[in-house]
Order: C-alpha cells, then sequence, then structure tokens
RNA sequence: ACACUCGUAGCUCAGUGGAUAGAGCACUGGCCUCCGGAGCCAGGUGCGUGGGUUCGAUUCCCAUCGAGUGUACCA
C-alpha cells in the first residue's frame, strides 16, 4: 500500500501545479498541532520567494483547490502559510481497514532487494559472552529482520573471534597448568585425544587468568604471541587444542545466543579467512599496494582530504603474524567469493570505527571490494551503568551476560508474583519472555550509536516506555478478543466503520503511520523508530480502550468495527516486536 | 596536542529549518456499578554559551565551554 503521506502529496502536488507552482513544494508531514489538524504542508512559505508573493495567497490558493477532494475532511490556509489539512475519516477507516487485510500490514517491499551479509555478535572463543556483546547482538538481531522484512535477503555470519592473540595465551597459559598434557610434548608423534582437556567452566576461567599475567609479566606475552604464530602457521598439536577450544566454546555460545532469540546464518571466524591471506598478501605486493614501515608489512590509506591522520592498515606484524584488519580484509575476499553481497553491514562497538575505515579503504584501494559494494559500519555506544560509567558489577568486574539475564528475568518475575496470583512455575516461564523485552527494548529504543543508561529497574518496569509495558498493551487485546470470540457468533473480523470519537481517530492515525515508520527505521537502520512507533500506538490503544466499551458495546456492526481495530493493533504491535527480536506471551 | 561524537526538564531519553520543543520516571491531585487500575485525566521547569546564514534556527555554519571516545603492530 501506498503510505498515506505519500497519497496526500499527490493530492496537493496536483494542486500545487494547477495553481501553477512547483510541486516539490507540496510535501505533506505529520502535523506538529495535533489540535489544529492531522497533517500539514509547509511548501507555500518556501514559495514565497520563488513566485514573489504572499505564502498566505499561496497556500490560499492552493487550499481552495482541495476543497473538494474527498481525502480531506478540511484543508486550510493559515498564517503566515500554513496548509493544514484534516484527513477525511472515511479515507482514514478504509486505508486502516485495508491494513488489516494486508498480511504485511500495508508495507510494501522496497523496489530493489539488496543481498546484504550482516556482521554482528562478535563473539570471542573461550570467553564468555559479556555485556559488552549484547548491543551487537541485540541491534544487529533486529536489523536482520528488518531489513529481511522489507525485502533484502540477508546473510547473517557471528564472525567468531578465533584466531587472535586470546588463543596463545590459552594455550600457553594451559602449558603452565598442565605441563604434561601431550600438546606440549614435543616428541609426541601420535594422534591427539578427541575430548577437550577442559570444560567451558575451566576454559572461561583459563583466558581472564592469561590476560591479566600477560599485562603484568612481559616474557608471558612473548610467549603467548609465539604461541599463536605457531598456531597460525599449522603447529599441529596447537591446531588441536584450538580445535578443542573451538568445539567447547561454540557449544556453549549457541546456547547463550539462542536465549537471546539471536540467530545466525553462518558460524564463520576470523580462521575461516585464513586461507586467503596469502594469495591476497602477494597479490597486494604485486600491485604494489603493500610496504615496510616500522618493521610491519602496511597499505598507506590516508587522503588527502582527511582532517586528521589516518595511521596504515597494518597487514602483517614485524613479527610475521597477521592481525585484526588482515583477516577482516580476507573475509572480505571470502565475502565476495561465496556471496557476493550488494552490502556488507558490521554492527561495533562506535570505538572501532578507525578500525573499520582503515580495512574499508584498504579494501577499496586494492580492489578487494568493488564500487558497487557498500560496506557500512554501524557503530554503536557504551552501555553505561547508573553512574554514568561503563556498566560493572558491584565488584567492578565485567559482567556476564547470563548474569545480567538472569537478574532481569529475576526482576520481572518478583513484580509478576506482587500484582497477579500466577503460579510460581508460568511465573518463571513467562518472566523469561518478557525479561527479554525489557532487555532488548531498553536497549533498542534508544539511538544506536548513542551511550546509554542500562537500568534493570527502569526498563523491567511494566509502566512508561518499556518493552513489558508493550506487551501488557497486546496482552490485554488479546484477552478481550478471546472473550469477545467466546461470547460472539461471529468469528470474522468487519469493516471498519469511520471513527465515532477523538481517541478512536488517533488510534487509527497512529496505525496508518506504520508502512512510514518501518520504512525510515530500514532506510536510517534506526530501530529505535520502531519503539517509538510502538509506544505511542499503546498510548493510542490505552486511551482508545479507556473511553470505548468494547465488549459492552451494544451496537453490533459498531462492536464488530472496534474488535476489528484492535485486532489490527494487535498485528501491529506484534509485527514490530517481533521485528525488534521478542514476542508477547498470552498471559502476564 | 590533534581529530571525531555528544551537551534538550531534577533523572532517563525522543524530536524538528517553521506555529505552543515532546514522552517516561519522580512529585501532587482526581477517576474502580467498567472489557486486565500493570490503566486513564489534570498539574511545573528545558534546547550549555556567544555569534552568523534564513522570512523563520533547538535543528545548518563558526567560535567557545563541558563530557566521552580515538590517534600503527590489541580486538
Amino acid at each position: 500500500m501506498k503510505k498515506i503521506l505519500a497519497v496526500l502529496t499527490e493530492e496537493l502536488e496536483k494542486a500545487f501545479c494547477v495553481c501553477g507552482y512547483d510541486e516539490k513544494l507540496a510535501k505533506v508531514t505529520l502535523s506538529n498541532r495535533p489540535d489544529l489538524c492531522d497533517y500539514q504542508c509547509n511548501g507555500a512559505m518556501a514559495a514565497a520567494k520563488q513566485y514573489k508573493k504572499a505564502p498566505i495567497q499561496i497556500a490560499g490558493e492552493v487550499a481552495a483547490q482541495l476543497q473538494n477532494c474527498d481525502k480531506f475532511q478540511s484543508v486550510q490556509a493559515v498564517n503566515p502559510g500554513f496548509i493544514n489539512m484534516k484527513i477525511s475519516e472515511e479515507f482514514l477507516a478504509s486505508y486502516v481497514g485495508d491494513m488489516g487485510k494486508d498480511d504485511r500490514l500495508g508495507c510494501e517491499p522496497c523496489e530493489s532487494s539488496r543481498k546484504v551479509v550482516m556482521d554482528y555478535g562478535g563473539a570471542n572463543v573461550a570467553k564468555p559472552l559479556h555485556v559488552g556483546h549484547l548491543r551487537s547482538a541485540i541491534i544487529g538481531e533486529t536489523l536482520k529482520r528488518i531489513c529481511r522484512f522489507c525485502g533484502d535477503e540477508v546473510i547473517a555470519d557471528v564472525h567468531l573471534g578465533d584466531w587472535g592473540l586470546q588463543m596463545g595465551l590459552i594455550i600457553v597459559q594451559l602449558q603452565e597448568d598442565q605441563p604434561d598434557l601431550v600438546y606440549f610434548d614435543t616428541d609426541y608423534k601420535g594422534e591427539y585425544p578427541q575430548d577437550a582437556p577442559f570444560t567451558i567452566t575451566e576454559l572461561e576461567e583459563i583466558y581472564p587468568r592469561a590476560s591479566a599475567k600477560s599485562k603484568q609479566d612481559g616474557a608471558f606475552k612473548e610467549r603467548a604471541q609465539q604461541a599463536t604464530l605457531q598456531l597460525q602457521q599449522g603447529y599441529p598439536p596447537y591446531r588441536a587444542l584450538w580445535k578443542h577450544i573451538l568445539q567447547v566454546s561454540i557449544v556453549d555460545l549457541k546456547k547463550n545466543y539462542e536465549n537471546l532469540q539471536v540467530e545466525f546464518d553462518l558460524w564463520k571466524g576470523e580462521s575461516d579467512a585464513q586461507d586467503y591471506i596469502p594469495d591476497m598478501i602477494s597479490d597486494m605486493k604485486e600491485k604494489g599496494f603493500l610496504h615496510e614501515s616500522q618493521g610491519a608489512m602496511v597499505v598507506d590509506v590516508a587522503q588527502e582530504t582527511d582532517t586528521k591522520e589516518i595511521p596504515p592498515c597494518i597487514i602483517q606484524k614485524s613479527d610475521g603474524a597477521v592481525l585484526y584488519a588482515t583477516s577482516d580484509l580476507a573475509t572480505l575476499i571470502q565475502r565476495k567469493q561465496d556471496f557476493a553481497p550488494d552490502r556488507i553491514l558490521y554492527m561495533a562497538d562506535k570505538r572501532q570505527e578507525m578500525h573499520f575505515v582503515q580495512v574499508f579503504r584498504a579494501a577499496r584501494k586494492t580492489g578487494i571490494v568493488e564500487e558497487n559494494t557498500q560496506l557500512l559500519f554501524k557503530g554503536f555506544g557504551t552501555m553505561n551503568g547508573k553512574d554514568g560509567k561503563p556498566f560493572k558489577t558491584r565488584d567492578g568486574g565485567v559482567m556476564r551476560l547470563e548474569t545480567l539475564i538472569g537478574e532481569i528475568n529475576q526482576a520481572v518475575y518478583e513484580k509478576m508474583m506482587e500484582n497477579r496470583s500466577v503460579s510460581q512455575e508460568e511465573a518463571r516461564e513467562v518472566s523469561r519472555i518478557v525479561g527479554l523485552s525489557a532487555l532488548k527494548y531498553g536497549d533498542l529504543s534508544n539511538q544506536a550509536s548513542k551511550d546509554y543508561v542500562f537500568d534493570i529497574e527502569r526498563f523491567s518496569s511494566f509502566e512508561g516506555n518499556t518493552g513489558p509495558y508493550i506487551l501488557y498493551t497486546i496482552v490485554r487485546i488479546k484477552s478481550i478478543l478471546t472473550k469477545y470470540y467466546q461470547q460472539s457468533s461471529e468469528q470474522e473480523e468487519g469493516v471498519l466503520l469511520v471513527p465515532s470519537h477523538q481517541s478512536e481517530k488517533n488510534l487509527m492515525l497512529q496505525l496508518s503511520k506504520l508502512n512510514e515508520v518501518i520504512e525510515t527505521a530500514y532506510e536510517e537502520l534506526a530501530p529505535h523508530r520502531i519503539c517509538a512507533y510502538i509506544y505511542e500506538l499503546s498510548d493510542c490503544f490505552n486511551g482508545f480502550y479507556h473511553d470505548t466499551k468494547i465488549l459492552g458495546e451494544e451496537d453490533q456492526q459498531k462492536q464488530k468495527s472496534y474488535i476489528t481495530l484492535i485486532s489490527i493493533t494487535k498485528k501491529v504491535l506484534e509485527l514490530c516486536i517481533e521485528l525488534l527480536g521478542f514476542q508477547a506471551p498470552e498471559r502476564m
């Protein structure tokens, strides 16, 4: 379905043309004075200079043209030159009614479907997921869903950190802890064991210990770097250990992402790109892009227009090892071969922006990625605690994601037990669903690029602009619909009648914005637009609910219209939360 | 030092080249013969500061102050 603003703009364009003005001036926007009108057009004021006429006169001429247009109830020219429009209630009701009949609720897929690789999640093997991974997962997941809904073919890749220094650190630490393992016996010639010599719990303990030690102990760090290099060069015992680390870790990661309802199509990692590196490097050398600088092999990516110094992109360290940028570049080669995407989108902490600037420029410069493939970095801000500083546990450590999720579910659970008599079991079950909405909505309702304050109390509240409040609204509608279909012989939705009071009209107006909002969220990659929309929609619904007796309505036609209206509201809310990555329970 | 981002209500956040800058929380008062009161209604304060462009700037530009982040072998 055409967006309602587009429909109205077309009418205005006709009117502007007839009056002899440029139709580009005819853009209709939502009214910022809902007390005066539903929609407005400010084009007459912009036209005033161009046509050397008073804006109010232009507005008046255009308004006069529109007096008989069936899309409008009224069109007025108001000083200094606003064109204020009230929408025809018949048109509004039929528009919203048509939305309800459409299985995409009036949202058309965009014309040019793109093939998109999305790189988010960014979990590191052998390290537990912590709050730092939360945003990438949550935002990436919703962007994936939004892009897919809008018609893109999206391939989501978790892109594990499975190849960096942390692997060397773990190997060296393991050697200190258990020097007798066969992996460290240089004379050992046999097969390496099938099973890992550690559990996930042990693994998760090893890394932070090794990492801390490497900061204190220079020799230890050097050995870790050496081990990393050996691993990268294919030294069999380290390869065997590395496989164990991966195997143990991925099982655990999958479980965690599943709890977050975050799904990936690909579980590739940095290691998968390694095979592409030798050719990539020799190609870069051949073409003259790669040169030695301070002992490292680099590609210069500085440009004359830069306002700041952009350091060269390091492809190979002075010790011969490769790094993050190298495998990201190699991954680009891999992705191009595997998918030939139109766009590659990275979700990562905005502090990594420089890295992506370097990689993107190096990729363009060396011809790894052509002009027709768009490279996009969507940086997100830090999750802070109530003190405004990066979120930490009480004792100052990094909080594990599992712990965080547990805490928010617990907060929701306690609220449910206070307010409603449900069984503990049901409350547990439902609190997981509601807790997830609290977590995701709390994050997504903020602009992704900004830092935000994470506040369990606030996010898990059932009041205000929160996930649980949205879910509550849906559950409430479900409850009414269930009652209606229990006591009524009617099983089908009816026709929407024109709104009989303001709150009903408000609800319809809000519903009619859906396709506009989804498109904006898609174009701007801005999930918070959807959050703002459904919050307002929930408010509109509650306003309508408050002054309409739905089940008590005696006029059958009217009642059926109400039922249809709230049913459309439910569908819209459900679509939106599905895009945001959570769903509503039956009761709460 | 340089660069980038951000300064909106007591707090957490939206928003826009246009009319009276919005929500939530918190605070105060109403509203249950009512489909879920986890609701509805009413009540106060704000665009860091100074310039500029514009008919019109909170929005665009410049300066200034403040905060955050980044500046080659970590990811």
